[in-house]
DNA sequence: GTTTTTAAGTCAGCCATGTTGACATATTTT
DNA sequence: AAAATATGTCAACATGGCTGACTTAAAAAC
């Protein structure tokens, strides 16, 4: 399948494509992050703990584990982020049921407002990037991205993109 | 999934493809970047210096504004950097001509070898992942990449080779 | 039922890479 | 001659990664 599809495009794998799309990278996600780095610097926060809070919005009730493993970095870096988070009401951490060694995460109301507000940020860029490009070319864009991703990498990911029609 | 086409453009400024393209972009950039970060921790170099080789060696000649302008940092964030690679013998600098208060900067051969290098890695990630896609996809992530820019981000980036302009 | 493993947390210190502010030097522009 | 510009430097600080060593409580294994 990847074979058949290379012959396609061949055009594409040349030198300043390749180069072209490392750029895009760099600066894409450098603006991308840039405008909630300030929301997040007005309340003395950094983007490590943006992303604490978005991970527990996403999953209510993950546990420690989880979210290191979808985090990727070490309990020492994590501790000092959601520690603050903790002090300063964003989240909460109830003691598991079924294992009571785990601690629960959930956001507070505060911390739910924050997450709306900073996550908003981000959802804002991208709306209106699509907004501004074919249906065809959001499809190739999460195509690209999840080209990108290490194996391990997928199963942390949100499935169900594009393709589940809610109503 | 075989009636996207049909499908309305709003469909995908919903909350859920919104937040997964914030997740895509957060772990395809950790991903793209690790793997370089591994090879350039191996020469104890950080990926700060990744950027100035790579930038310098995408425009020889350029000066330290112009570098400055392109990586967005303090030139004392900068200058610790270059000085360890110019110290290192990747980067040398020739006084510049018409104006002699420039610093014009150049890849040695040694830096050209780390550039190729390194780069090399990121340009083999991209290739396999348009190797598993469309041509269609790759240009709808191109699409969207840029459109995610910041207006003042669009005139750093460019196709072609070198069409540096000195005035 | 004792031992081992696991989940979580803590203390201490290191490193990379950003920041600000103040100031110096050479060169170009006005 | 004065002002602006290009570059560089010293010093201090913040963020968010890291390692290593160690503790506590609970679950799992024996």
């Amino acid at each position: 399948m990847a074979d058949l599809k290379t012959s396609h495009h061949p055009l594409f794998l040349r030198e300043e494509e390749l180069r072209y799309s490392i750029e895009l990278m760099f600066f894409a996600y450098r603006d991308f992050t840039a405008e909630a780095d300030t929301m997040l610097e007005s309340r003395e926060l950094g983007r490590a703990h943006h992303r604490v809070i978005y991970f527990v919005g996403r999953a209510p009730g993950i546990n420690v584990s989880e979210l290191l493993a979808i985090l990727n970095i070490t309990k020492q870096s994590l501790s000092r982020v959601l520690s603050r988070l903790i002090e300063d009401n964003y989240i909460r951490q109830d003691q598991g049921t079924t294992d009571k060694r785990q601690r629960l995460l959930y956001l507070t109301e505060t911390g739910k407002a924050l997450e709306h507000d900073v996550t908003m940020i981000q959802r804002r860029r991208f709306a209106n990037a699509f907004k501004s490009v074919s249906i065809e070319d959001v499809k190739g864009f999460m195509a690209v991205m999840e080209a990108l991703l290490d194996d391990k990498t997928l199963p942390l990911l949100r499935r169900e993109p594009i393709t589940r029609i809610k109503s």
